[in-house]
DNA sequence: CTACAAGTAGACAAATCTGTCTACTCAATT
DNA sequence: AATTGAGTAGACAGATTTGTCTACTTGTAG
């Protein structure tokens, strides 16, 4: 989802490096709590090679948002079509994406999410990114859905159900084989999928 | 749904003052981002009287966790009611609820939510903490349903739904009058409710 | 009146964090 | 062969953070 292992960590360009570093580190203890220091000695570069690339810790905060943007939603399509979705079949196959993500052994929640629980009072713009982040996401569930008036209004609730069982997830124990956040996916979306099949006519004067 | 001001501030017990201090940067700011110093000088007390209640900073975190979930407990049953939510009476209700939580000019999303993204990777006894919290919320949610064997899993679907909603409120901007996220959490509501007044039995083998 | 518990005011220690600076190495290009 | 750009290694500055310590004040209970 992440990273291409085709070379070795150590082979690769010092900008990557250090992204890579920040990402882990950022993902897993929260960006406030990794320090410069740590990503310049997991990276492995130096700390004038470090400050070449990133004048400043919030533009490797901004950079590490993109980086994960990009890799995540890259993950995401290729999933949902592993798990069977395609243009207009449903919303179902969100479940069993979702739980491909939620039993990676390094899950801690959706980034974004995160970045802006913790950084949103103090650094308003990753505020937005997220936004943009979230709105990609809701582009990409939406195809999932019958073309019709409501179609957009479903994925967003879709989208909406998502982001509750990503943090419902983030809550459960990891071991937990028996995760209630994907069942509570599943109802809602199935729920949702159940709307999305009346006539879209009928359901757009309500909704 | 915090403070009740029948006395002045000043008046108040210091843990008390504490407490209130931390809990408003805290929320506004983030943890991390807040300083001892900070709450120390907001609250107007003095570093021993500080020590002397909060031995720690994970201490005082604790503590505003327990506060919170106190204080937003008596806030969402009470508006619950105000909105017209009794048991059995559907879920509803719970758009007007949040629609009056997220208006709020301080509105930054769940503290908990917010508390396990910043400190979860870290401080791992937040996410316990945070968990219990969600459960106590079902419990409110549950008692809008009407009783039977799929009860509990509409609570806990209705729970997400709202979870998904209060992220999404945190992200779209401040003044924006027209909340997705109210409209998200309708449709989504309103789906479930269309479940639970289904025969229970028919449904429980699905679901 | 006195003893004590709890508060004020603020200096201080130790660690940590971000960011800068100097001095050196190495490889590629001209 | 000389120059230059990018990297290494690590000291250092300045701010900030958590937590401790000393010295003084005040209200209350015995």
């Amino acid at each position: 989802m992440i990273s291409d292992s085709t070379t070795l960590l150590s082979d690769r360009p010092p900008r990557e490096r250090i992204l890579l570093a920040a990402h882990d580190l950022f993902y897993r203890d929260g960006i406030r709590a990794t320090g410069i220091d740590k990503v310049i000695a997991e990276s492995g570069v130096t700390k004038v090679t470090f400050y070449r690339y990133f004048p400043s810790k919030n533009d490797l905060i901004r950079a590490f948002l993109a980086y994960r943007h990009e890799g995540w939603m890259a993950w995401f399509s290729d999933a949902l079509q592993r798990h069977g979705g395609r243009p207009g079949g449903g919303l179902i196959p969100l479940v069993a994406t979702m739980e491909e993500w939620f039993r990676k052994p390094i899950y801690r929640g959706c980034a974004f999410i995160n970045t802006v629980a913790e950084l949103g009072g103090v650094l308003p713009d990753v505020v937005e990114i997220c936004h943009q982040h979230k709105q990609d996401m809701v582009q990409v569930i939406a195809e999932l859905l019958p073309d019709g008036p409501n179609r957009q209004q479903l994925a967003n609730a879709a989208a909406v159900a998502i982001d509750g069982a990503i943090v419902k997830a983030q809550l459960e124990a990891q071991e937990a084989a028996e995760k209630q956040s994907l069942k509570s996916l599943e109802t809602l979306l199935k729920a949702l999928d159940a709307f999305a099949e009346l006539t879209p006519a009928a359901k757009a004067a309500d909704y």
